[in-house]
DNA sequence: GCATAATAGCTGCCAAAGCAGTAATTGCCG
DNA sequence: CGGCAATTACTGCTTTGGCAGCTATTATGC
């Protein structure tokens, strides 16, 4: 069924998409973790902020499956935000098992300030791109990502918000 | 000079190169660790195994380059693989502090055996992909990362084999 | 030629992710 | 309804990568 993207004979890891994946991931947080560590937070702290800004993610179930952190690490990491103030957890009336994060308003505050670093940091590591290379290198990302979920978890094939 | 990719108002962190890129790579260990453990060894013992086998990568220093893996770590990665017999450290008599790394029979024929494993997943987690979106990501991703490496570390712009 | 800097690899320590196991709650199925 | 499985979050332990410092060797500048 698979085709021959690559062969035995001819493999080298160097044009292997998990290597330039690899690299291109390590090269970004080379790059983003310094603006973030500017105003004070580790990058994951700001993945965590970040996804409750974006609404996508309220509950830390949700961002471990978003963000493939470890569930564990993430409740260290929730607790020290909460510890800043900048979050707040509450159990679900609904369901107790689940908690609600929330940022609060300096949660907020602190979240929008450090987006803008983000964007503009995007922006320069980008500009050698044009805009169609741009939405090309997304789109091909979004698809293997969709594709590569369905490998590692075949059961649910639909995404998950 | 920067162009407007991303904009302030409207970003989300999932339409981010960073988290797409970081997600894949996440989901691509994922996927290949099983495939590598199946033969006794973990995913780094894999990589450096496989830089020697391609033969970009004869020393430490370059491997760390290349893989963007830490120096003190790679150490003992290649201990363990010494004291298996695989690979084998020669001091070099044109630069006594270099190590030059060879595989031994034993360590070229484990990565032989290895290869086609992975280019059959490769291959199988890639079946949706056309030729041709196969090529125009992997220019891309290069292309990315040949940008970022510029950003982490403006002096020498040049690539390194 | 000598002192200083730079490079390559290694070691010890620390922080953080990964892993397994636990408790509390809910869903499921007879 | 009752018992077992599944889910969610959390807690200790282990493993690993990241970091700083160290040694040996080579390059550089005076």
């Amino acid at each position: 069924m698979s085709k021959q993207h690559y062969k035995v004979a001819t493999y080298k890891a160097q044009m292997s998409v998990g290597y330039l994946v690899k690299r291109a991931h390590s090269l970004m947080l080379d790059i983003m973790e310094p603006v973030i560590e500017q105003r004070g937070f580790s990058f994951v702290q700001y993945v965590v902020m970040s996804a409750l800004r974006d609404g996508i993610a309220m509950n830390p179930k949700t961002i471990c499956a978003q963000f493939r952190h470890d569930s564990g690490a993430l409740t260290r990491v929730i607790d020290q935000l909460a510890e800043r103030g900048l979050l707040e957890r509450t159990r679900r009336d609904r369901d107790r098992r689940k908690v609600e994060l929330q940022l609060t308003p300096a949660g907020r505050e602190t979240i929008e300030s450090i987006i803008p670093l983000v964007v503009a940091k995007l922006n320069e590591v980008l500009s050698d791109f044009s805009k169609e290379e741009v939405q090309e290198l997304l789109r091909l990302l979004i698809k293997l990502n969709t594709t590569l979920q369905a490998h590692v978890d075949p059961s649910r094939v639909a995404v998950e918000a």
